[in-house]
RNA sequence: CGGGGUAUGGCGCAGCCUGGUAGCGCAUCUGCUUUGGGAGCAGAGGGUCGCAGGUUCGAAUCCUGCUGCCCCGACCA
């Protein structure tokens, strides 16, 4: 992409409203322009983060045997009070009438919607486990909207909703979610630990809340030491080994790890004082096992081996991957800008031509530009006629993993300069070095 | 939902107390000079001062009502 002919309206300064790091540098580097409280258009450089996120995200549902379908944002009253949740959800949740005056609502949540598909279809034990996906807008009212997508109002959601005949297949199915999870966030490049979470109206009795340590966390998180050091479940693990997966839940859940509302701070102060670590979270995933919660009163049952009708036993698995921009920014940053992850970058290598107009300079980069391009590299090309000192200023603003600049001083010697964003590392190499290392990089 | 702020060009702000030509920096446009860490000079454009009433010869400024947005607390992917 050429930078000349992009939409990235990049701010100079610090918008007021913006309080925390991730809101401000989302605002400053055009991923982001709000429209209401609690309520955010994505720019394209905002967009393209997104989009790679949600990416990852359906890979490792996919990987874990989730099936993606997509449901409306809209949805009906009626179907909200078979669960009897139109009631109990309060002014969290939108409501909203059609023109013939009939109750609707946006929905901040699936699990009623996705029990009436599911309902309506299966009919028998052989047709589980099974488990359905999709990444959809949601929009809760919340009382106070803050700290940019991080907590809006309308957000996306990935929400997965497994059916299992029985609580053993339902447990395999959490942990293959549990497993899926802690995969997912490694690859966005983050450290996500698991912790006991309260259920919350979704209700139920297993629940997990996936937390990753940041100092602007919302909330305080207690755990051991060790988690920071655990290795991520491979690609290739058996999600279907019920014992396999049972193993991660396992080693994952077998040392000390709260959330303040759950915390116990005798089992927490009982630790070695070097195993324990005190920190501020953000909660970037949730997962919940609530039994019949749902189909029970709303009848979604299948018949078992015994030819009997059982209620199936549900879950619901979910991700925020709008949240999870604004995370990733809060754990990836320094005081220039922001520092993507190559998984989720929104573009891998931001290609500066310190000289436009200069022909050696011009040329050199068009050059490179369209031997990246062909590469499959994702390269956001400087090519505005801006003095260097602004192009440096934006590409560190934005983040992107790999600079490479090229001026005529360098030029004149044959080279060009490769920066690594994270580390600051420059190296001076020639044109094909460059091209080779900016391609091997992203292989 | 309680408490506290704020609203003036795209962004950041001053002006309001004490009513009288709407201003500054950045950004934008034009020209010239510049070009390896957010350039310099010269010129230009852009605002019914959140909305609605009121007071007044005259309101960004004073009064009343409303709305948006932000912050602090209780709740949440």
């Amino acid at each position: 992409m050429r930078l000349s002919r992009y939409f990235l309206p990049i701010l100079r300064e610090n918008p007021k409203e913006a309080e925390i790091v991730s809101h401000r540098l989302m605002l400053r580097g055009g991923m982001i322009r709000q429209e209401a409280a609690g309520i955010y258009a994505w720019l394209p450089l905002g967009l393209r983060v997104l989009n790679k996120i949600n990416a990852i995200v359906r890979e490792e549902q996919n990987r874990a045997g989730a099936v993606e379908l997509l449901m409306p944002t809209i949805q009906s009253a009626d179907l909200w009070r078979e669960s009897g949740r139109y009631e109990a959800y309060g002014k969290e949740m939108l409501r909203i009438k059609d023109r013939h005056e009939r109750e609707m609502l946006y929905g901040p949540t699936n699990e009623e919607m996705v029990t009436e598909i599911f309902r309506a279809y299966v009919k028998s034990y052989k047709d589980l486990p099974l488990n359905l996906y999709h990444i959809q807008w949601k929009f809760r009212d919340e009382v106070r909207p803050r700290f940019g997508v991080m907590r809006g109002r309308e957000f996306l959601m990935k929400d997965a909703y497994s059916f299992d005949l029985d609580e053993a297949g339902a447990r395999h199915s959490y942990n293959k979610m549990f497993a899926a999870y802690l995969r997912t966030f490694a690859r966005l490049g983050l450290k996500a630990i698991p912790m006991r979470a309260d259920t919350g109206p979704i209700g139920g009795d297993l629940s997990h809340e996936f937390i990753i340590l940041a100092s602007t966390g919302e909330s305080q998180v207690f755990c051991h030491k060790d988690f920071l050091d655990y290795d991520t479940p491979p690609a290739d693990i058996a999600f279907d080994d019920r014992a396999t997966m049972q193993g991660v839940f396992d080693r994952w859940t077998s040392q000390y790890a709260a959330t303040e509302e759950m915390h116990d701070a005798g089992k927490f102060g009982a630790l070695p004082a070097d195993k324990q670590v005190s920190a501020r979270g953000i909660e970037v995933g949730h997962i919940f096992y609530f039994g019949t919660k749902y189909s029970e009163p709303m009848k979604a049952v299948v018949n078992g081996p015994d030819g009997k009708e059982t209620p199936v036993q549900m879950g619901s698995y979910g991700i925020g991957p709008s949240r999870l921009v604004a995370a990733i920014i809060e754990a990836n940053h320094d005081e220039a800008g922001m520092i993507w992850p190559e998984s989720v970058a929104p573009f891998t290598v931001g290609l500066a031509n310190l000289k436009v107009g200069d022909s050696a300079t011009d040329a050199a980069c068009a050059d490179l530009y369209a031997k990246l391009e062909k590469a499959g590299v994702d390269v956001l090309y400087d090519d505005r006629d801006e003095r260097p000192g602004a192009k440096f200023a934006t590409l560190d603003l934005i983040g992107l993993p790999w600079q490479a600049i090229v001026g005529p001083k360098g030029l004149a010697e044959g080279k060009i300069e490769v920066k690594n964003r994270r580390s600051g590392e420059r190296a001076t190499l020639s044109l094909d070095e460059a091209l080779n290392r900016l391609t091997a990089k992203t292989a």
